[in-house]
DNA sequence: TTGATTACTGAATATTATTCTAATAAATGG
DNA sequence: CCATTTATTAGAATAATATTCAGTAATCAA
């Protein structure tokens, strides 16, 4: 036991994964150097971005998962992307928008429970002028990243 | 041109792909049936739900991204999950949560651009039961899905 | 119409996944 | 604690798949 799964998990997380040029070509019926060709265009031009895995978050203890609506302080209106880009590089943050209306920044966070995510919250979205948040929880994930649960 | 890009977007947004066994590897020095046992068994616990593309959405007609809070109607409290399961198979729609507070249903929604979202929303989002919904959209993705943009 | 760029494809090769078998290691029940 | 079962780890062989290359077809712009 050298905790394998543990190191597959991060990695499937945002990449090491590929596509399955021979299923692709008998489904569509073309042949594979023809899929082989249009997908490393796609990559070229960057249309593709990643190939990775999605989850079931509750087993991999990413199961607390919260929606954070975050209005920032007016000195941080000439450049939102301030903070935003901040936030980015954190694993427990699925995305980051920038948005219209009350709230200037979307947060989807996940982490393991409720004591997990408070601890998060402490560290990284207080200070950096945030200055209003609203957490609203999911009881139930019906679909995630286009896959339903 | 037979238009085997489009095909390919499509089917990769949910699927299609599968894990890069010898890069991971080499990359953490275990041998590959290892590696491949170790996946295995995660896909067998459905730890691992499937393995997809990650897209740059503005190149595929999906630029337009806004999340959608809803309130529904006090007859539908007892199983909000009738609404939410009708929404899950709509192409469009990116994730659909239960939760708690005010909104009982956050939506994230894609579509190519303003108008085609109107269409989406008068078609699928009205009648069913949703009272109230407030639409916050999104001006600037900075990472969705785990991948940064 | 012509030349240039982009899209497609078969054949050959390189790489990778998978299966099978056996050996360890870990967990379990008395 | 030991015996027994079950889970995990790996090497060798094979099957399947991706990739490269070279040539052809289609599209486009002037």
């Amino acid at each position: 036991m050298r905790d394998i799964k543990n190191k597959l998990i991060s990695m499937f997380r945002n990449g090491y994964c590929t596509p399955q040029i021979a299923r692709i070509a008998k489904k569509i019926k073309e042949p594979s150097t023809t899929i082989h060709y249009n997908i490393k265009k796609l990559e070229k031009e960057q249309v593709i971005k990643a190939y990775k895995a999605v989850f079931d978050y509750k087993k991999i203890d990413l199961g607390y998962c919260v929606y954070v609506l975050c209005q920032i302080s007016p000195d941080e209106y000439a450049d939102p992307e301030r903070i935003a880009k901040d936030l980015v590089k954190h694993d427990n943050i699925e995305s980051v928008d920038i948005c219209t209306g009350d709230w200037e920044l979307i947060l989807k966070i996940r982490a393991k429970d409720q004591d997990e995510y408070y601890q998060f919250i402490k560290s990284v979205i207080s200070r950096k002028g945030i200055i209003k948040i609203i957490t609203v929880s999911s009881l139930k994930q019906l679909k995630t990243e286009f896959i339903p649960t």
